[in-house]
DNA sequence: AATAAATTACTGACTGGTCAGTCATAATAC
DNA sequence: GTATTATGACTGACCAGTCAGTAATTTATT
């Protein structure tokens, strides 16, 4: 949740608590236990009771931090998946080498932050429900997705720039190049989590970077 | 509960009607229409009455032809997606063109049949209640989508032998092609459906056909 | 051809179970 | 002792699934 919260789309903060003191301990432990049990069960087949059990405390004491279910939900989108974003910005900032090293980078620094973490289950439990929360989906376009997308775009054009990469539609090549990072994740919070065949990360993300940076290189001119 | 289980993966068939004369038409509509609301409500969320209604019956019509809300859901998954398969194959069969050429026929003729049709809505639909319904993402995962990785892999393996692709993991790459494919459909079924913005399919699927083709691409030793 | 009987197709009010949300009461802190 | 925090039994809405009854259609009878 960023702090200086001004004016945002969606705020449905804890609230419940009328003034002066508040424990912040509280909600993150019923947020992490939402999180885990929406992401396995889904949004409608999830039951406050399960998730009150789950982080030890009664139901009653749910309603006294979220207002309800749904905005126990966005609470959930809301604080699981914000902070990472500026981690990425700073990968790019800081980084020397050549394009698609750092192409490379960020795509396994996301990996490993977000897909091999239990965030990893938000974007397939967000694209389930975005139809159902039609402003927790705009939110998260905004707060999530736009920010994500910046990232990459920065490290298209840079590429580009230095003549690394070929020049293409970069706003659309911004999500072909990140939807087979996307579905790796999805496939594993959705069909993987019944037993169907997986992919192994590493091996799938190796083959794909391959391929997208063979598919970006620019004709190397100077082997003529 | 099926009545004479002989040992199908899913099988919950009209059955209701006990002999003699059966009517098709019917559970066609009903089908119909439950596919339609599922899609855009969810299943979770989709009454059994807005089903009947939409398909101009009464509940109690949808249970002479469906024995509960899953078997209908099944119905759906099964009669949605099956029968375009088939077609591929021809596709591929009767093709004497580049690799190039094939594998970018194939992905647009089935975005052509599949995402721009009704049942566009299916993989996502799937993916989002697989967790609930392991028995339907079984049978999901061999009618559907073992078929149409075996399409893939046809073309790929094509492409290698004839030299016009790059050697690389097969299995890996058939995923990693068709994930941009599959991110295009889910996202315009999900996100898409609120308001948030969206690719022109025909550009998105040009710019990956572009980067695959690319990064597919034997270095073409004759250039020197 | 008209009528009755039998079969099939459909209906929608009803039931039973589930679960989000409430609130009177209890425990704990201060 | 009183203010704060937590509880869990309770309520009311909702909806999958049922079933006694009605309508339509087919078959049999005269």
């Amino acid at each position: 949740m960023p702090a200086a919260d001004v004016s945002l789309p969606v705020s449905d903060q804890p609230a419940a608590l009328p003034r002066q003191r508040r424990k912040e301990a509280r909600p993150a432990e019923l947020t992490t236990a939402a999180l885990e049990l929406f992401i396995t069960n889904g949004y409608a087949a999830t039951r406050l009771e399960d998730i009150a059990a789950h982080a030890g405390v009664s139901k009653g004491t749910l309603y006294l931090y979220f207002e309800s279910k749904e905005a126990l939900f966005k609470a959930v989108i809301r604080e699981g998946i914000v902070p990472v974003m500026a981690q990425g910005a700073e990968l790019i900032d800081g980084f020397s080498g050549c394009s698609a090293d750092l192409l490379r980078h960020l795509i396994l620094a996301w990996w490993q932050r977000v897909g091999e973490t239990p965030l990893g289950g938000v974007p397939k439990l967000m694209m389930s429900e975005a139809g159902n929360f039609p402003e927790v989906a705009a939110y998260y376009a905004e707060a999530v997705i736009t920010p994500g997308r910046d990232l990459l775009r920065r490290v298209l054009v840079r590429g580009m720039v230095q003549g690394e990469f070929r020049a293409l539609d970069v706003e659309t090549a911004i999500d072909v190049i990140f939807a087979p990072v996307l579905m790796l994740l999805i496939w594993r919070h959705s069909m993987g989590a019944c037993g169907c065949r997986t992919h192994e990360p590493q091996a799938f993300l190796a083959t794909h970077l391959d391929l997208v940076l063979n598919g970006l290189a620019a004709d190397i001119v100077a082997a003529a």
